[in-house]
RNA sequence: GGGCUCGUGGCGGAAUUGGCAGACGCAGCGGCCUUAAAAGCCGCAGUCCAUUACGGACGUGUGGGUUCGAGUCCCACCGGGCCCA
């Protein structure tokens, strides 16, 4: 209790009134039940084969994002979308469905290592005290997970599974004209039985060798090794990477702001890294359409349309003036060609490089590309309006106008997008258009906007200014030209239609310590081979100093560990035909991303515990499996909107690598999606727009304490600074966990995001203890209930089941609470609830306050737990009155009300209406213009 | 700058397909109970004007539109939030 108003009060009250529904009775009921569900496993969900196992019955999956178990514990905000999820989830369990509703634990990361650096405390050991915390907060909300499954991504049970997975990406390639991963012995028996050949750069194509191609079997072992490893879904390659020496890891784009690490200032630099990548690129089309049958938010599913990116237009090639060769470019908008005036290279093209190299390059080229190089990518996106950029010193030809064009360099063209070349069309580009008019170039105008505009016209219109010889625009819509223009590159050769994709590949690797291994080594002459999978997990080593070794020279951190790294091919694990044991191998020294344990838990949760596969077939086919009503995946997925692109697209990814590998029968693994809302916290802000913590201002006058000034209240995020994080477990000692419970669903919609307000709680707290009063005698806690059933409580009952219902499957559990609140008040009113009453009412209780609901049911003393009690029914018949009052409009404004049998037709209705005296007397005795009658809802004249 | 989303009493919010705006709760006010207070219970409560009422006007960010009827649909604008740049 965090605080009371005098000791001896407290002790009377409590002396008199013992059981008097409070945070200390509450505490008493709640840690009762907890521990009768924990130790009778209620909510243990049967998988096919286990004893009791219903095939009959419903399955619902109902998954929440499983956290990070950081070590300052729950706040909150944390709780709101379990709350949500437990509620349906023993919704559907009391509905009769098999609900699987897990909990587990997101447990590699960054900040046990960062801790482990300056305490040397492992961060194994850190990670499972944050559990333990996490885990005995979670249990003490009432939620009806099933523990028998909990597991955390650390544990080498999972793990070994993770890099499992991994290894099926790296045994795999995509084929694409069958749009799917397969295996790469597949692709090895296309390369031996000659339908697939090897071509001049060493791409493999589908073609039987000829004409240059050469055929597998005249390919030396170590090249054709080559040659598959670089079509893996798990491949390596070497990505310039923002390499900060100082904390010896790279960054992600994110993380580097002018050039320094965004903690702690440190350089980065920009290095080649060889990294480990996942080809997710080969499945961008897939990932874009299935997000269509996917029962998500718009916004999210917008979200990751934009990220991967699709669009659509013409790859066109342009010869250079004064020499031979030709420079492709990628362009949205080909219809434009006559407007290119010059073109633009990224810094990093391999023409830009050719000519540094050679020995005419000048220096103000050069100095240029080194700079712009060394600049992140998002800074290069983000500084639209001050171009930088050198001409390269030549020309190319525009092949539509046939003229000279200077070509440029310039960082806002990146190497990622299209060839790392553009064809700028400043008249309808506004990057090209800034860049053209600080550098003075020409522009040229080809279309005419469809309404007036001022400036660069970007969208669409008809074509103009836009003929040759070969080929005219002029007057085409947008479509038609862009159409017009890639026919014509086809067949001039001059290049042709094509669909690209802002998505890349995920670069999957990181230097850090407190990640999964990756299950590979490689040998001295740089080939690399898998661990067999008896031989997983790859464990990590044991280390005692975290430190990264600060170096220009990119180094993992389990570089330092050279026991570890320096062994045998036998020692690590890989399969004796494929190296002799006693090779000297390396162990690969990076880790996975963070990213890695989440991508598959869902799986695991399926069959946590066993240890013949990540998950039994049967296992994952019932509770992820398609079915005639619904294409598989988890029923309800349940978790933060910060995730709608990252996680939910990696997971998408992995889980359709493994559908096409036949891992799994579904081909998404989530088929509803829903975001909980952002908990935020008032704060105040000062006229000069500063904030003051919440504890130096008057609630109820808004003065601020130190000044006497008026500030002004404002939505903040939660934080320390402000001093307006709330613990949940204060509130749970002050109230009880279901009066914390009923509080966060009662703020408003559960995907809203919503001020916290503690001032609030009281009010649902009220509502526990009246019903407790209702029913309980607070002297002697013995029920007191009526003997007859009041008939307005008894029907409100029916209309409040109902309800209740209807609102827990659209997961609007504020109104639901409201309709029960509602209810209690007016048996409060009437005097008492039956015992019928009273078993349906904490059977609909139950989600939401699931401790209470059980209290009521033992001492009712019915049969079995309340939590596994079936949902009551409700009559039809109960919810329709006979007589319902209409409300009479004249000219859209209420001047009258009139009962109405409920079944009145149309006719009678508007007899009705006109025959009311007041009515008469508003039309004055004239015949009314017009009545529109809606049967059971309104009736509004005319006159 | 682009995309998405939201704007309703002092506050959180309700109004499920266009049909009685403000359910339910907090804070507030009045009463009962109490020596008193707390807790609890009962009642009032959008704003303004009248209070002779069983009264009237206005009202869902602003302006316009569609409709018998708009918080809800359409257009423009203003403001907030989230994401992307």
């Amino acid at each position: 209790m965090s605080e009371s108003p005098s000791p001896t009060s407290q002790s009377s009250t409590a002396a008199e009134t013992p059981f008097r529904y409070g945070g200390r009775l509450a505490q008493d009921i709640e840690l009762r039940w907890q521990s009768h569900w924990l130790n009778k496993e209620t909510f243990r969900a049967l998988n096919p084969g286990d004893d009791g196992f219903d095939p009959a019955q419903a399955k619902y999956y109902c998954l929440d994002m499983f956290p990070y178990p950081s070590g300052a514990g729950l706040h909150v905000g944390h709780p709101i979308g379990y709350v949500g999820s437990d509620i349906i989830s023993r919704y559907r369990r009391m509905q009769g469905d098999n609900v699987l509703h897990p909990m587990g634990w997101d447990a590699f990361g960054l900040p046990a290592e960062q801790y482990a650096i300056t305490t040397g405390v492992h961060p194994a050991e850190t990670t499972s005290k944050a559990i333990n915390t996490f885990r005995r907060q979670l249990q003490r909300f009432g939620f009806s997970y099933d523990w028998s499954r909990e597991f955390a991504t650390i544990d080498e049970d999972y793990y070994r599974w993770t890099q499992w997975i991994w290894l099926q990406a790296w045994n795999a390639w995509y084929d694409e004209v069958d749009q799917r991963a397969k295996p790469v012995s597949t692709l090895i028996e296309l390369l031996r039985g000659n339908q697939a050949s090897v071509d001049a750069h060493g791409d493999i194509v589908r073609m039987p060798a000829d004409n240059g191609r050469l055929a597998w079997d005249s390919i030396d072992q170590k090249r054709q090794s080559e040659i598959l490893d670089s079509r893996r879904l798990a491949y390596l390659s070497h990505q310039t990477v923002n390499w900060c020496p100082k904390l010896g890891t790279v960054l992600a784009n994110e993380e580097v702001i002018d050039g320094r690490s965004e903690r702690g200032g440190h350089p980065v630099v920009r290095r080649p890294l060889q990294q480990w990548m996942f080809r997710i690129t080969a499945y961008a089309p897939r990932l874009l359409e299935d997000l269509e049958g996917l029962d998500w938010p718009e916004s999210t599913r917008a979200q990751q349309a934009k990220w991967i990116g699709r669009s659509e237009g013409a790859e066109l090639r342009f010869h250079i003036a004064d020499g031979d060769g030709e420079i492709g470019v990628f362009t949205t908008r080909p219809d434009t060609i006559f407007g290119a005036t010059f073109m633009v290279l990224a810094p990093e093209h391999p023409l830009v490089e050719h000519i540094i190299r050679s020995e005419e390059a000048d220096s103000q080229l050069t100095a240029y590309v080194e700079v712009a190089r060394s600049r992140a990518e998002v800074d290069r996106m983000a500084d639209s309006k001050d171009k930088t950029g050198v001409p390269l010193g030549m020309d190319v030809i525009n092949p539509a106008t046939g003229e000279r064009i200077p070509v440029w360099v310039a960082d806002y063209v990146l190497m990622g997008y299209g060839h790392g070349a553009v064809m700028a069309v400043p008249a309808h580009d506004q990057r090209d258009h800034d860049f053209a008019v600080k550098f003075g170039l020409s522009i040229r105008t080809v279309i005419t906007p469809d309404e007036p505009s001022e400036g660069c016209w970007s969208g669409e219109g008809t074509a103009c200014d836009s003929a040759s010889s070969e080929l005219s625009l002029n007057g085409m819509t947008t479509a038609e030209a862009k159409a017009a223009v890639i026919t014509w590159a086809e067949q001039t050769h001059r290049g042709q239609g094509r669909t690209t994709w802002r998505l890349r590949d995920w670069l999957f690797s990181r230097q850090r310590y407190w990640g999964e291994p990756f299950p590979v080594v490689h040998t001295a002459d740089g080939q690399t081979y898998p661990v067999s999978d008896s031989h997983l997990p790859v464990q990590l080593p044991d280390i005692d100093d975290y430190e990264p070794a600060v170096s220009d020279d990119p180094q993992p951190l389990l570089g330092k560990v050279k026991t570890w790294v320096e062994t045998t091919a036998g020692q690590a694990g890989v399969h004796c035909d494929l190296l002799d044991p006693n090779t000297p191998v390396s162990r690969e020294t990076n880790t996975m991303p963070g990213w890695a344990g989440s991508c598959w838990y869902y799986l695991r949760f399926c069959d946590p515990k066993n240890h013949e596969w990540f998950a039994s077939e049967d296992a994952r086919n019932y509770w992820l499996g398609p079915t005639e009503e619904s294409a598989g995946g988890v029923d309800l997925y349940v978790g933060g909107a910060e995730h709608a692109v990252l996680h939910l697209l990696y997971a998408r990814f992995w889980h359709k690598m493994l559908f096409d590998l036949g891992w799994v029968d579904s081909s998404e693994p989530f088929r509803k999606l829903y975001h909980q809302g952002m908990l935020t916290s008032f704060a105040y802000k000062r006229n000069d727009g500063s904030l003051v913590p919440i504890d130096e201002v008057d609630e109820d006058t808004n003065i601020e304490r130190a000044t006497g000034k008026t500030v002004e209240r404002i939505i903040a995020k939660m934080s320390k600074s402000l001093r307006n994080v709330v613990n949940p477990d204060d509130i749970i000692a002050e109230y009880g966990a279901d009066t914390f419970r009923l509080y966060e669903m009662y703020m408003g919609p559960l995907d809203a995001s919503k001020p916290w307000n503690t001032r609030d709680i009281i009010g649902v707290h009220r509502f526990l203890q009246r019903l407790w009063r209702l029913v309980v005698n607070e002297d002697s806690g013995d029920l007191k209930l009526l003997d007859c059933e009041h008939e307005d409580v008894e029907r409100q009952l029916h209309r409040t089941i109902a309800r209740v219902s209807e609102d827990i499957e659209r997961l609007a559990y504020n109104t639901a609470i409201a309709a029960m609140i509602e209810l209690v008040n007016t048996a409060t009113a009437a005097g008492g609830l039956s015992s019928s009453q009273l078993d349906r009412l904490s059977r609909i209780l139950c989600p939401f306050a699931p401790h209470m609901a059980e209290e009521l049911r033992s001492k009712l003393g019915l049969e079995g737990l309340c939590s596994l009690a079936s949902w009551p029914d409700f009559d039809h018949a109960m919810l329709v009155d006979d007589t319902i009052e209409l409300p009479i409009q004249i000219r859209g404004k209420v001047k009258a009300k009139i009962l109405v049998p409920a079944d009145a037709d149309q006719s009678a209705t508007e007899a009705a209406a006109l025959a009311d005296a007041q009515v008469q007397e508003l039309l004055g005795g004239s015949a009314p213009q017009r009545v529109i009658v809606v049967p059971g809802k309104i009736i509004n004249i005319i006159p």
